[in-house]
DNA sequence: CTGGTATTTCAGAAATTTCTGAAATTACTG
DNA sequence: CAGTAATTTCAGAAATTTCTGAAATACCAG
């Protein structure tokens, strides 16, 4: 697993961009090696790829397959996992659209309709905020 | 600046939000009570309504400022800075929108280009697909 | 200017998150 | 079974981020 420099920049890119989102570097890196990958990687071939543990490693595979971000594959008389991420990139953009709404949009849709179950006593104001910011949401979803 | 307990709840919902995205607690704790506040309120008063340090809430409007969440206002005969968020929902989603295209797609778009630019050289696969990639986030833009 | 109030900056402290190596677990093979 | 390879777990270390108090700055009013 040597990479070209320019790919390199890529990963690293990525790693940042990582940091942005929800996820954090490293995961943010393996993801961009896989998806540079023609092949399967195994996670050996990462850890070496991004010269981290190969504990990280795991973790951060985890947290991808928690994302639904990759796919788990196994080759023949292998028996070691092998990640690839989808093919085709309308599918990633759902399935980040997907999770990223599950995450961010979903719990607060719960708590804000909780909130106007109880009713917020004593301020018409903030009241009529949270009722309009979940017809907003719900409707958006 | 007491608040209901039901509204202190929603605050700290959105503190725990916010560090989902990429602001940290303390700033998604400020934009809440901001948000729910009928009137536009100061340095002091947020400060005091979550209990932080005042230096730590002035550091949490700048940020907000320069996300554009928020917006400064002068009342006569005050010399101090009054903040609020716009009445508009639509609004706030837009600006959210805008922002996080800022931070989030558009660096990564000049990367891809820069690295197209270059060229990845001894690699059709990932350099087809970084194209691919830079296609798409183009068209979504 | 001078004094008073509001805000910002910033270095270090505190809190949180991420990463690692070692040990534990899983699961296949002969 | 015993042996081996692959993976996961997890406690503590390292790195990063957030928060604070004190000092600096800004700005107005007299």
């Amino acid at each position: 697993m040597k990479m070209a420099p320019l790919l390199q920049e890529f990963v690293l890119h990525f790693g940042e961009m990582g940091s942005r989102w929800g996820i954090n570097r490293t995961v943010g890196q393996i993801y961009a090696v896989l998806f540079l990958s023609k092949t399967p990687l195994n996670a050996e071939e990462i850890t070496t790829a991004l010269g981290i543990s190969r504990s990280n490693t795991s973790m951060g595979l985890k947290e991808l397959q928690a994302w639904n971000l990759v796919r788990l594959r196994h080759l023949p008389d292998d028996r070691r996992d092998y990640f690839t991420t989808p093919d085709d990139l309308w599918e990633i953009v759902r399935t980040l659209v997907a999770e990223r709404k599950k995450r961010e949009i979903d719990p607060t849709l719960t708590k804000l309709r909780e909130l106007e179950m109880q009713g917020a006593q004593g301020d018409p104001y903030a009241e009529a905020r949270i009722a309009e910011l979940r017809e907003l949401i719900e409707m958006m979803s």
